[in-house]
DNA sequence: GTTCGGTGAGAACGATCGTTCTCAGCGGCA
DNA sequence: TGCCGCTGAGAACGATCGTTCTCACCGAAC
């Protein structure tokens, strides 16, 4: 089985503390204390702190993209529905009070210099996100090159949202994700010239 | 005098390892061999770690935006192009080989969950830039809001060179602003019914 | 010439942290 | 009963790191 009970206690721990406080902000020991592990089982489950985090990584990638996706499908009714289902997803998250920005971006600014495999991680994380969002674009009628600038809108409202503590940003990335969702969708209708290439 | 040549030299040696590095994963006697300075004096100017850090970023912030609009005044003739030109000076920014994303948002995963320092560090950094995009929108014709929504596509483009490792997301959020604000501007002239709010 | 404040080089200190070891206890099994 | 493998609790080890101290040295002021 995939899901032995004491490794989903550590990754729980690890998850929060840290998302909370960084990684390297977070001791082995803080990690046994907040699990309720003893310290010999946490390194039977992951032989050093390298191998949780990357455990770590893997698992919120995971589920972070199955709740978007299973948000998206459910409360969208039509493909023209999803790109503004993702900022409403975007923005109940950015309400939470723990929230503190994308965990990949955060693991990347503190480690991807410096470990391979944490940049790794957090690439295709991104990649996985991004190819989501151009699919989403495509089906609803529109250019992949829209779905990666909606994407653009998406991580700077992350960021933004994150810095400033305030989730206004994404109303305002889903505003301008509508309109260059609409605007691209119905270009082959309503030529007007604003379109062009830069 | 504001500028003691050995405080630079610590100050460039910092800016160069804490970029690359992540805070925490340089050490104060790295510093020391990469400025030349020797660790008595390195502490006669900065008394602590952080207070070097807080140097650090408040160093970055003035020079980069600085150099954000000297680029955007030399190279762009009427305010529509001012904009564009910020992507350009993004652009060769991604390009470098040593680019890895914005130094206010790195720092802040690392260190924003338990140092209020660099937390606010990157808020005030991040609202002088959005500031400076949303003037650059109402001087060219659009209203705040576009300014607000061409700052996250910027933020999105910096994190997505970073990881990603290619400086395209530049030219897909230069097309997504241009576009933006061009509709934006025009709003009076051409209503077609496209803005309204969501 | 002597004193004195500041210097460079580097050792040293104390705390933290990742990782491993010790040791007593306990359940299973012949 | 006696052995064995695994456990929890925590000490211990070794490395790293931020910070301070030692000590010999030098230039300037009296």
């Amino acid at each position: 089985m995939d899901t032995d009970p004491t490794r989903e206690r550590i990754l729980d721990a690890a998850e929060e503390l840290f998302y909370a406080r960084g990684i390297q902000g977070v001791g082995m020991d803080v990690i046994r204390d907040a699990s309720g592990v003893t310290l010999r089982r946490l390194y039977q489950f992951f032989p050093s702190k390298g191998d949780l985090v990357e455990a770590y990584l893997a698992r919120r990638d995971a589920r972070w993209l199955d709740s978007l996706v299973a948000h998206v499908e459910t409360s969208a009714d039509t493909p023209e529905e999803r790109i503004p289902a993702v900022f409403d997803w975007l923005e109940s998250w950015f309400a939470r009070p723990d929230y503190r920005g994308c965990a990949f971006v955060n693991s990347f600014g503190e480690l991807g210099g410096t470990s391979p495999q944490v940049a790794a991680a957090a690439r295709r994380h991104k990649e996985a996100f991004h190819a989501y969002l151009r699919g989403l674009a495509t089906s609803a009628g529109a250019t992949e090159d829209v779905g990666a600038q909606i994407a653009l809108l998406a991580e700077g409202a992350m960021t933004t949202a994150a810095i400033s503590g305030t989730p206004s940003a994404s109303r305002q990335a889903k505003q301008a994700a509508r309109l260059l969702l609409t605007l691209d969708t119905h270009r082959t209708r309503t030529p007007t010239g604003a379109r062009t290439a830069g």
